[in-house]
DNA sequence: AATCCGACACTGC
DNA sequence: GCAGTGTCGGATT
């Protein structure tokens, strides 16, 4: 078919819609070069006309025509009511599994509008006319065969961040000007507020623009007039010269104060108000706004920004999943009534009468499912902005809506939808904050309503959402443990607070207070975040509620962070979690874990970071074994533990440390040399060796130490002033000594030449032998053994893998812990670190792993520090390492990048293929002194360490 | 007196 | 500015 033709054909048509409409859209199929429905779909599952339509019922399609993924779309006859047929499509929208494009058309005209949920609306329309031009065509085909071609590039995002960015200008700009912030804050909300209900129809068409205008010209005037549209809408009845005013209630507008504004700022909310408001999204201005509007204060806001994929990991297992199979439950019985209704066979009266009898006996069950949904309750303990409340409700809406249009597929009777903001709870601390969330609130429902079609919230249009507290969540003024409303699910993200940074964030007195309320319970180097998840868990049982999501960091999983979920997994399950996920809010470094649990009835296996299995254990971890049960081995015992703790300038340079060595004795008559070492931290030993060493006194007294002259004249300068500060009044006394000089760990070095030492926080997980001389930071393990069997085996994949599993982490970084990962980890029998290397000296089994281990450190060695480029020179002291000096400035820029945690990242590549031959070698030997087999997968090793431990503790 | 943590804190490109 | 990767002091136990 020619454009022509089609334009001719359609033009002079006096035909009714439901007559032509079909042959309307085939004609069209023709024109485009595109198969019909019967051709390409004969079943009429994905592209089809009259979807819905149920020839038993008598009901009509949800659309005239649909296709998957592609378009809903809808014919009205001859210039009728297009917007009607809009209205008609929005409504069903749902059932038509949210097409990406709404169509409607009167066969002279087709208005085409976009209707992506993260993308701004656009509208096209293409008359017959146009139909000859091919762009206008290629157009149609696209809704036809290809609708990401119509997907608009603006985003709900982006147009929300630009309105968030203009409001954050103008807030500042008020602040700066000497006005209260919490006053700046209300009343911008106010404007933003208007802004909105402007642009979706709830104030009377040109009353904001006329004020805008006019204030413009005349700024002097704008705390008046503002004030008097702000008092027009606080009141029932409420009229602006002669205009009636909706009533809006609900707290943003109790105070009515309009702060002055220059021309430039009312010119700034003008520019402001050509946003398309109505797509504004509640979730990311809440909180955009909120950080715009005093940065300062971002923190005590407490509110951070939790985007939507993260809500939904804990809104979909929480709430939406059970949800819907409660309904698919409500459906299926109803779906069995219906059914029974015979469809031939008896008179059409009878059929008549026995489809009422059905009707009447299943709409009580649908019934009973919105009243279901009517009395949900979901609370947020830490809402913030409210953007987990806001999703939640949308989310709910959805499954009443969807619950409707099923139930009329099934020839009931649809009710209007009716849940509204009031099945949200939440408690937030910071009053601003908690305005915000009940505003989102209401944007979000008044939202809802306009992209389905549902009629708007009557007067008045804002009801107080007293649901929405505004107080402390976790401890009453009176320091009793705070009460949360019954609900049937919990969900949030809490704030979180290191227990370090507790005092300082909360006040000593707050957190002494909140310690002491939660004894027993939290223990006390716990996150705040915990107190939410004791209180929730604590919620689940007492039957407060069924179901509880939270977000935490990922440290919950281990320390004593973990006892809450210790708590949680004694009692109920975790169903659904996921460990280990990147935060994407830019300036908040921290990775999160996400944590679904309950009272243990919830159907299903859990899931865990998106695969299901059995059992999710407290450390967030599932399979066939528990290792959160692996207890220290008295074995173990005293051989790992941290460094030093200097908290103060011991480090001097390794030159100035020469020149010292190098002096004449002191006026006691003794060297330098008692007194310095060579320092190592963690990066010395995943990186070059800096040549720090520390000034260290040990134990002496004062009198002692100031004969050690430039050491003490060192400390005097750098140490003092700023340790005569300390908090710790035994640090200020003892000013000129290391905070923390681990004389254990010392006295257990003593008789050894060398020992082991791993950064507490690194990449990979290195072990590395360091001369006794060295003095090893508290962020190095030191481990006090000098035979190479008990390096080999500590530095196999089977330690490695148990020390990852059983240590924590610093981000993504993995964290050596020497009570959870060393204490615990089981070695061979007989080859455990209680027994001098000397008892098995003779046992092939050490002596291969010991061959092994050698053969690694030394390769790893010269790759460290080639021959060619590196000299090593005896020390001036023999009990000193030898030094290693680099043999010219070329060496030197080469030597930059040799480094352990280098040559690690080339493991499993080419370059490092001689790395991972090595320590496959020594991994055979280790696995073999165990008796198992030599290429043992990992997990199977796992479970065996923690028999071994289990049953080394019995 | 020892351990272990960081809505992190640096360095270095 | 942002990859890349481990410091350092504090607070609990």
């Amino acid at each position: 078919m020619t454009p022509e033709q089609f334009i001719a054909k359609w033009q002079g048509s006096a035909l009714r819609e439901d007559q032509a409409s079909q042959s309307h859209f085939n004609d069209l199929c023709a024109l485009l070069d595109e198969p019909t429905p019967a051709a390409a779909d004969p079943k009429g599952e994905w592209f089809c006309f009259e979807r819905g339509a149920n020839k038993t019922t008598g009901q009509r399609g949800w659309a005239d025509v649909w296709k998957r993924g592609h378009f809903g779309w809808e014919y009205k006859g001859k210039r009728k009511d297009l917007r009607a047929a809009f209205v008609q499509l929005q409504q069903y929208a749902l059932a038509l599994e949210n097409p990406p494009l709404l169509v409607v058309s009167d066969m002279e005209t087709i208005i085409i509008r976009t209707n992506w949920t993260n993308a701004v609306s656009e509208t096209h329309t293409v008359t017959l006319e146009e139909l000859r031009d091919p762009r206008r065509r290629a157009l149609l085909k696209a809704v036809l065969s290809d609708p990401d071609r119509l997907r608009p590039e603006r985003t709900r995002q982006a147009i929300t961040e630009d309105a968030a960015g203009k409001f954050a200008e103008l807030a500042a700009r008020l602040r700066a000007r000497g006005h209260d912030p919490q006053l700046v804050a209300h009343f911008v909300n106010r404007i933003v507020f208007c802004l909105f209900a402007d642009d979706v129809g709830l104030l009377p068409a040109g009353v904001l623009d006329s004020l805008l205008a006019t204030t413009r010209k005349n700024p002097a005037r704008f705390p008046d007039l503002a004030g008097r549209l702000f008092r027009a809408m606080k009141d029932p009845g409420g009229t602006l010269d002669f205009v009636e005013i909706d009533w809006f209630n609900g707290g943003l507008f109790d105070d009515d104060t309009a702060l002055p504004l220059t021309a430039q700022d009312i010119a700034a909310v003008q520019e402001a108000a050509r946003l398309d408001w109505g797509e504004i999204d509640p979730t990311i201005f809440g909180t955009l706004f909120e950080r715009g509007l005093d940065p300062e204060k971002r923190g005590q806001l407490g509110a951070h920004y939790t985007d939507r994929e993260k809500i939904s990991l804990i809104i979909n297992p929480v709430i939406i999943r059970p949800l819907e199979r409660e309904w698919a439950e409500a459906r299926a019985r109803i779906e069995a009534i219906m059914a029974a209704v015979p469809k031939s066979g008896v008179a059409p009266a009878e059929i008549a009468r026995r489809r009422e009898r059905a009707r009447t006996q299943a709409t009580p069950i649908y019934r009973a499912f919105l009243d279901r949904l009517r009395a949900y309750r979901v609370l947020d303990p830490a809402c913030g902005s409210g953007n987990f409340l806001y999703l939640a409700l949308m989310a709910i809406k959805d499954i009443e809506l969807r619950a409707g249009l099923e139930s009329e597929a099934l020839g009931l009777q649809r009710q209007l939808p009716e849940v509204g903001p009031e099945v949200l709870l939440g408690i937030e601390l910071n009053a601003y904050a908690a305005e915000l969330a009940r505003i989102s609130v209401w944007i979000g429902a008044i939202q809802w309503a306009r992209r389905n079609a549902m009629p708007q919230p009557g007067n008045p249009i804002l009801k107080p959402l007293n649901t929405i507290e505004c107080r402390d969540a976790v401890l009453n003024p009176d320091g009793s443990v705070a009460d949360w409303p019954k609900a049937d699910a919990i969900v949030g993200n809490p704030p979180f607070i290191g227990d370090k940074a507790m005092i300082g964030a909360l006040g000593e007195d707050y957190t002494a207070r909140l310690r002491k309320a939660y004894a027993g319970r939290v223990p006390g180097a716990a996150d705040f975040v915990c107190y939410w998840f004791e209180k929730a868990r604590e919620q689940i049982e007492n039957g407060a509620t069924t179901r509880a999501g939270l977000v935490a960091t990922n440290s919950i999983r281990g320390g004593a962070n973990r006892r809450v979920l210790d708590r949680i997994t004694e009692q109920g399950v975790i169903f659904d979690a996921w460990s280990d996920e990147p935060w994407t809010l830019d300036g908040a470094a921290v990775r999160v874990s996400i944590v679904c649990f309950g009272d243990g009835n919830s159907a299903g296996s859990p899931s865990l970071d998106g695969y299901t299995v059995t059992t999710i254990f407290a450390d967030l971890s599932a399979g066939d074994f528990d290792l959160t049960t692996a207890q220290p081995l008295a074995n173990n015992r005293a051989i790992a533990s941290s460094g030093v703790t200097k908290k103060g300038a011991f480090n001097i340079d390794g030159d100035l440390a020469h020149a010292w060595l190098a002096a004449p004795s002191n006026p006691n008559g003794r060297s330098n040399a008692e007194v310095l070492s060579p320092w190592y931290n963690g990066e010395d030993v995943t990186g070059r060796h800096l040549n720090r060493w520390i000034i260290n006194f040990g134990d002496m007294p004062e009198t002692q130490a100031t004969f050690f002259v430039q050491p003490f004249a060192h400390v005097v300068l750098h140490v003092q002033p700023a340790r005569s500060k300390s908090g710790s009044p035994s640090e200020r006394r003892h000013w000129w000594l290391l905070a923390r000089r681990a004389p254990a760990l010392f006295q257990r070095l003593d008789g050894l030449a060398r020992f082991i030492a791993t950064p507490e926080v690194s990449k990979h997980r290195v072990f590395v032998w360091l001369p006794k001389a060295v003095t090893p930071d508290k962020n190095l393990v030191a481990i006090a053994r000098d035979d190479d069997t008990s390096f080999g085996i500590l530095h196999s994949r089977f330690h490695e893998a148990w020390a990852l599993r059983l240590g924590t982490s610093l981000e993504d970084r993995p964290r050596y812990t020497p009570t959870t990962t060393f204490e615990t980890f089981a070695f061979p029998e007989g080859l455990t670190p209680n027994l001098p290397a000397a008892s098995y000296a003779a046992d092939a089994r050490a002596i291969r792993i010991a061959d092994a281990a050698r053969a690694l450190v030394a390769a790893r060695d010269r790759w460290l520090n080639p021959p060619e480029w590196v000299e090593e020179v005896p020390d001036v002291l023999p009990h000193l390492p030898p030094r290693k000096i680099p043999r010219d400035a070329a060496a030197a820029k080469q030597l930059k990048t040799r480094t352990l945690t280098n040559l690690y990242n080339r493991r499993g590549t080419g370059e490092g293929a001689w790395l991972d031959a090595l320590h496959a070698d020594l991994d055979r030997a280790v696995a073999a002194a165990y008796g198992w087999p030599e290429d043992i997968a990992t997990d199977d090793a796992l479970a065996a360490l923690l028999a071994l431990n289990r049953a080394r503790t019995g």
